[in-house]
RNA sequence: GACCCAGUAGCUCAGUCGGUAGAGCAGCGGCCUUUUAAGCCGUUGGUCGCAGGUUCGAUUCCUGCCUGGGUCACCA
């Protein structure tokens, strides 16, 4: 029946014989609801105001200490742990001997009582009613603490992923990081309706998938009898809303890359794109900045412990190109240099290339080498090549190498990427067929042509400012969490 | 993908310079009517991640694999 090991078995049988005893006894081991009407955390707060009166509270019991007649428990609900007291002369011997006996750490109940402070000054639930309402089988990891401190704690990082339950009982402050989450989520949502964009969900199945630079997951729809793919991006479906009219639009999604993952990348994560129709690049800038600011304003406070450096987002972000942060760095004029050079001059530095890559591709290099890991305090980084950028518009007045991009680093990490959309139909078209070469060239990640994108844009679509945020990253950025597994309810592992 | 580290009882860990394992907590039995990492007495529980190799003998040494963590490479 199990494949628990003997020791683990032991005691779910022993569970499972306080169960059989409890039923027998005429308690329902499960029952149907329970109202409680104070959570323990208020108690602590009103402190004496509280002494004397009468509460019913629900939890999990996560300690017991039995001393015969009578004993110690602390039961813990949302929003912390609270000490009851229960003595086998005030709730009768039928229930402290045949139920409260019975009871393990793990199991959820409730209890009504008075509340008084005990010799060593704890408030404490004096039990006059008790009721168990989960009898709970299997055995918690071990919940030990003292003043705050615990011992024994439960964290072996595996099984705290794989057994997110356990994490949030036995280390209960992980939660907040949720609630934070959560709330930084709201705010950002929130950032939006305000200014009348409108929240939309497109496919996340989807027959041509695109938008970004990336493999896809596949799969197959049975009555369709088609291959669909799971979305790397929205941004081609938000753009024909645009199209459509919608002028301010916003989506807050999962997204799916079938890549790599480590501590900035699971494999399927969180993005928010949002576009404004007749705005610019540089209106996105404010946009995005406004929109950190107001999403850090939920946890309170201005500076952030990430990455081994304090953030500063109380500060204006800066807004550097490209050029001026390689040129500041090396002490060269990398703007005038040809391919050719270029490609010297990155080999000169002893970084990995191949005489395969473009333009494009050697500034990108060089750029996620020299710049990015210094890119500590927010920094818009502008001007990015045209090779690597297959959704935005050349940069005005230049000669046409480079595009209007940005994307904002913070901790030497990418958090958002940002274009003055690409309107011309023509040159989209042309660019999505140099993606597919690159594609047929063996490039993996490389764009597929999208007809029906190209023939929404070829309806006439307005310049548009278009913005996509890593949530994930943003929320560990707030949270100050050093892994997108521990912003991740349930991040991916392999399954045993 | 490469390299490094880890995996021993339900949990946290020790240990075996090669002779098939210990502790604390949890559990079980007993005592205990204001305890709080409750206490005291007794006690159950392990294919030492998996598979091979070397050896009289492997949990220990070697190799491979699995899982996770970390660093690097690529991506958000």
């Amino acid at each position: 029946m199990s494949q628990d090991h003997r020791s683990l078995q032991q005691i779910i049988d022993f569970r499972l014989q306080k169960l059989a005893r409890i039923r027998a006894a005429g308690y329902d081991p499960y029952p149907y609801k329970f109202d409680a009407d104070t959570r323990v955390a208020s108690i602590h707060k009103a402190g004496d105001d509280m002494v004397g009166s009468r509460v019913s509270i629900a939890g999990r019991l996560v300690s017991l200490r039995k001393m015969g007649k009578a004993s110690f428990a602390h039961i813990q609900d949302k929003s912390g742990k609270q000490q009851v007291y229960i003595k086998r002369d005030d709730v009768g011997v039928d229930l402290y001997n045949n139920l409260f006996k019975n009871l393990d750490i793990g199991d959820i109940i409730g209890v009504r009582g008075d509340i008084f402070r005990t010799k060593t000054g704890e408030l404490t639930v004096h039990v006059e009613d008790l009721i168990l309402l989960a009898k709970s089988i299997r055995p918690l990891p071990n919940l030990k603490e003292k003043d705050g401190q615990a011992f024994n704690e439960f964290d072996d990082k595996e099984l705290r992923y794989r057994q997110r339950h356990l994490d949030f009982i036995t280390n209960p402050e992980v939660k907040i990081i949720f609630r934070q989450r959560a709330a930084i989520i709201r705010s950002v949502l929130n950032f939006f309706d305000t200014r009348e964009f409108v929240e939309v969900e497109t496919p996340a199945l989807q027959p041509i998938y695109g938008g970004a630079s990336a493999r896809p997951f596949i799969t197959y729809h049975n009555t369709l009898e088609q291959k669909l793919y799971l979305r790397i991006a929205d941004e081609l479906y938000l753009k024909r809303l645009i199209i459509g009219g919608f002028e301010k639009v916003y989506e807050l999604a999962k997204n799916f890359r079938n890549e790599g993952m480590d501590r900035n990348h699971n494999p399927e994560y969180t993005s928010l794109e949002f576009y404004e129709a007749y705005r610019d690049l540089f209106d996105m800038m404010e946009l995005t900045e406004k929109l950190f600011k107001t999403a850090a304003a939920v946890i309170g406070k201005n500076k952030f412990d990430f990455a081994g450096n304090t953030i500063n987002l109380a500060a204006a972000f800066e807004r550097k190109s490209m050029f001026e942060l390689l040129d500041e760095k090396t002490g060269e004029t990398i703007e005038k240099m040809s391919v050719q050079q270029l490609l010297e001059y990155v080999k000169s530095l002893k970084l990995e290339v191949s005489p395969k890559m473009n333009y494009g591709q050697l500034l990108d290099k060089l750029f996620g080498e020299l710049i990015e890991p210094d890119l500590v305090q927010p920094t818009f980084v502008y001007d990015y090549p045209k090779a690597i950028s297959p959704l935005a518009k050349v940069k005005r007045n230049s000669d046409g190498t480079l595009v209007e991009r940005f994307e904002l680093f913070i901790g030497g990490m990418e958090f958002a990427n940002s274009f003055s959309e690409l309107t011309d139909p023509i040159d989209q078209r042309q660019r999505l067929e140099a993606q597919a070469k690159l594609r047929e060239l063996g490039d993996e990640e490389a764009q597929v042509v999208d007809e029906n994108f190209l023939q929404a844009l070829e309806v006439g679509m307005p310049q548009t400012g278009g913005v996509g945020v890593g949530v994930d990253r943003l929320v560990m950025l707030l949270t100050e969490q050093n892994s997108i597994k521990d912003v991740i309810l349930f991040p991916a592992l392999r399954q045993l």
